[in-house]
DNA sequence: CATGAATGAGATTTCATTCAT
DNA sequence: AATGAATGAAATCTCATTCAT
């Protein structure tokens, strides 16, 4: 079936990613043998390996691009004007978090891509630039909160963004190991700790 | 009627567990071989599983006590008097993370756990006991905060609780991966967004 | 009827067989996978398969060959007039062999063929072949030899000639494997041995 | 079974490498599959692995052995008193390569081996080794031949050991591939080039 | 005539676990 | 109580070959 076009190329390509995709939400990296994924894809092996070198390259290309929607969703929702509160910020992350944490759900490597990236040398570098470009996201916004007047100017943009980056993991293992959290909620909670935006803001504390 | 004694056991069953600890915080659950756990610990096969029925006992009962000591301190430092702000609070708890956080730390099984939870159903259960008891010690606190007046009498401890629950997490991810946060840097973002104990808190917002 | 020139046909088989060659000179047959092939030649598979049934037929075509030159050289040095001496003959052909010894060289096939002659049936036929080829070459050296008096006319010519072409595969395998032996040594020890066409031959045996 | 004597791995060890020399006499080393060696052997897979750590360590341990009986006899035939002529040493030598020469004769893996250090630099070394140490075998010899006469004082030993260790080579290949020779004739073959020991020596060439 | 994507059997090796000693 | 030899299923990956285009 050779001579096919660049497209066809692309197309199988994603259809081992989207076959891996369930099977590691569903098992997890190690517990995926290629050949669930074989199973999964429709492919065999061969045709596998041909547009993958190895296993690690497919989680490779899976973990890179766990997150990266849920980033996407936050840079457009950070950008938007006016300038989003944190709680509602929040909330639309968190939406988009619940959205991708069904049974199948891409959310679900996220926190296998941390594990490995303690483990493998590799793997770190990918999962590292993925932490990092979150933190960065939570960078920008920190900076736009001080532009708005939310926090003082001398404030420690980096400090803020640091503490600031654990919401969304925060949220995501208590969604999907205990799975008794919603975004309202999380946004309610982050409302009351920083409530900008609301004239009530911390009025107990003046 | 054992011809040893009960203690002999119980440093025999550590002795493993110490041993197991610096497998998996080194190579992870998966790549720790029955055999690397036999070598580190000294012990033969045999011995190994005379204590335990399983290597999945093992990660069981380390994946259990990996956050415990995290827990007692923070559980240590919030039932002080006066209340600790967030920040003091946070800044403890970290400073108990990065300790752990060593090449071999247990800290370094967190992760790994919470990822063998969204694939193992037996995990799932006591690490989403862990969890659990995380966010109820974030939930003892909030409910300190509202007591001493930091936060309003109609806060909804649950949700504030589900919010700050992250910052434990979310520094541990950023310390294991990155590696260029520390405590202190972390207090100050969280100083900075719950000024608590401080009189300038939130002037700008008013 | 093809549409292309028997020459063109000819010339695409010479090109897979030159790529299989070098690869196998390499690799050795084993090691050596179709794909090598493919790549060192230029062609694709269905090309390469359009001229060879298989892989087999390939490494057939080349183990037959293997051989042939240096064959070719020892005819026409053991026929030129006049007769050769043992030394002066057996320069000429190891000469070649190192010649055709270098890192892609078609001799490194051939110990490679009489170690696949031992396991494969059909290759046996094919090396056989060459092996006694080369024999009968030295039966037809050793019988002239005899005409010239070098040897006594009631010569087991068969039996000397099976002594004489452990010669080849001998220097072959110095050469080879090990690397420290040249044509030039050979002859000296040959001469020494065979002292035919110098004055001072055996004369200790006397 | 643990804590078994010493006797009882080598034992083991043994049964794996008299198993595996039948599976490579019988199909190469390449055809041979590590399944054929655990059935031969009658061990299981783990079982085999706990003795040798890949299958090149079984080869590597086989092919250094395959000529050292060969060599041995070598050794002996030409330290006995007095010195055999060359056609006595190389019966006794041809001999001992066809009693070893059976069908699952350990003696078929020298070819293997010599085919295998073309295309293995590890496997070179060991191969080269062999080849070396057959060669200061005959170096020993012509040393020997020097001191009762039969070659020159000024002879170049080395030279004259290299074209000699061809013959065993050589015979090997004709008995394996062809089949057709016998150590008789050979001897007798020799004897008619290098007549040492016998009155009629050489007299042609007078 | 030529392409190269696809096949799927089969190769080597590892590993948690057992149990005779 | 302790040993460690043995098991054998299962994992990842390769490769000669085919055939639709």
């Amino acid at each position: 079936m050779p001579r096919v076009s660049e497209e066809h190329l692309e197309r199988r390509r994603q259809q081992i990613l989207d076959a891996a995709q369930l099977c590691f939400a569903r098992k997890g990296f190690h517990e995926t043998s290629m050949q669930d994924i074989f199973s999964e894809s429709g492919l065999s092996a061969g045709a596998v390996y041909r547009y993958f070198k190895s296993k690690d390259d497919i989680i490779a290309a899976l973990a890179t691009e766990a997150t990266v929607e849920v980033r996407t969703a936050m840079t457009n929702a950070l950008r938007s004007d006016p300038l989003p509160t944190p709680a509602q910020l929040i909330q639309v992350i968190a939406e988009h978090v619940v959205e991708r944490s069904g049974p199948d759900g891409p959310v679900r490597l996220a926190p296998q891509a941390w594990a490995l990236a303690l483990i493998d040398p590799k793997a770190a570098e990918y999962v590292k630039d993925g932490v990092r470009a979150m933190r960065d996201r939570w960078h920008e916004y920190v900076e736009r909160m001080v532009e708005v007047g939310w926090l003082p100017p001398d404030t420690d943009i980096r400090a803020v963004a640091t503490a600031t980056v654990g919401l969304v993991p925060g949220f995501m293992l208590q969604h999907l190991i205990i799975g008794d959290v919603d975004p309202e909620t999380l946004a309610r909670g982050v409302q009351t700790l920083l409530p900008f935006g609301q004239p009530t803001a911390h009025s107990v504390d003046t």
